[in-house]
DNA sequence: GCGCTAAGTTAGACTTATTCTAGATTTACA
DNA sequence: TGTAAATCTAGAATAAGTCTAACTTAGCGC
């Protein structure tokens, strides 16, 4: 481990999570590009560069940081999972026409609202479906039902 | 199709859903089990009964009761998708150490909320990831650190 | 009821996603 | 540095989900 730059530097450190070149370039990738990546989109990318990762490591990074909350599994309704780094929080919205997933600004949910008992939450996330404005869009133009 | 019982009878016409013996035999399974059901579950536990149905058949209904919004995929952290029958809304606590999905009963948002512009919502849920109260209590026992 | 057509079902081959394995490398720490 | 424990690699193995082509059933008009 050589040059980590700030923020996921701290993010290592912070989540005790010991820092790979292969770890470090996930996280690099997931925290540069905001999106929703399948594990292989992440494996193809991050090895267009440098460091190179297996397909296992890719798995298992992925599985240590979302352990260590630096990155989430998305929801999605297809096959693949998809990840997100999740160093800034965000609620999700799902397009249930296209199956876009999209990132919904974050806001708190009211004290004391959920009936938890005695679970310790460490993290939540509301997720909406419906159809997204492109689809929306779509839909009217054509009027189409269905 | 001949008979067909009452709330799942309902839910079929209103969603105008074609009913089919094997889709029947889904939804009844689903919503007589309150569980997070893989498709191979639901494909084994079907078929321990008369009406059978094909691996590609749960698959197909599972989607069509999906679209229709009488079942839904449940987040969860695994590889295999998980459904629910959703004739009664509820959130869901995920157990970041055993993987265990639990039903949380049904609150709604404070209105207005979300910052979701022209997107169109047809349903949500607030997913809570930490700790089951099972798991919490495995820890203080053994005093484990992670 | 009868027959037509579109929608749905079947078994199993196939594709794609994820995990496993055994040996080689790297990290943390004394 | 030297060493043990953790991690990485390539590729084989397994699991999840989709596709295909032929067969069945539901919905609807007569």
């Amino acid at each position: 481990m050589s040059s980590m730059s700030g923020e996921l530097r701290q993010a290592f450190l912070a989540a005790d999570v010991r820092p790979t070149v292969q770890r470090y370039a996930v996280l690099h990738y997931l925290a540069r590009n905001r999106v929703h990546a399948t594990a292989e989109e992440i494996f193809r990318e991050v090895n267009r560069r440098d460091p190179r990762a297996s397909r296992a490591t890719v798995y298992n990074s992925l599985k240590s940081l979302a352990r260590a909350g630096l990155v989430r599994e998305v929801v999605s309704d297809g096959k693949a999972a998809r990840f997100d780094a999740s160093l800034h929080p965000h609620h999700h919205f799902v397009c249930e026409r296209c199956g876009e997933v999209e990132d919904v600004a974050w806001f708190e949910l009211p004290a004391g609202k959920a009936p938890l008992g005695a679970r310790q939450v460490r993290s939540f996330e509301v997720v909406f479906r419906g159809v997204c404005e492109k689809c929306a869009a779509a839909q009217s133009l054509t009027g189409e039902t269905e």
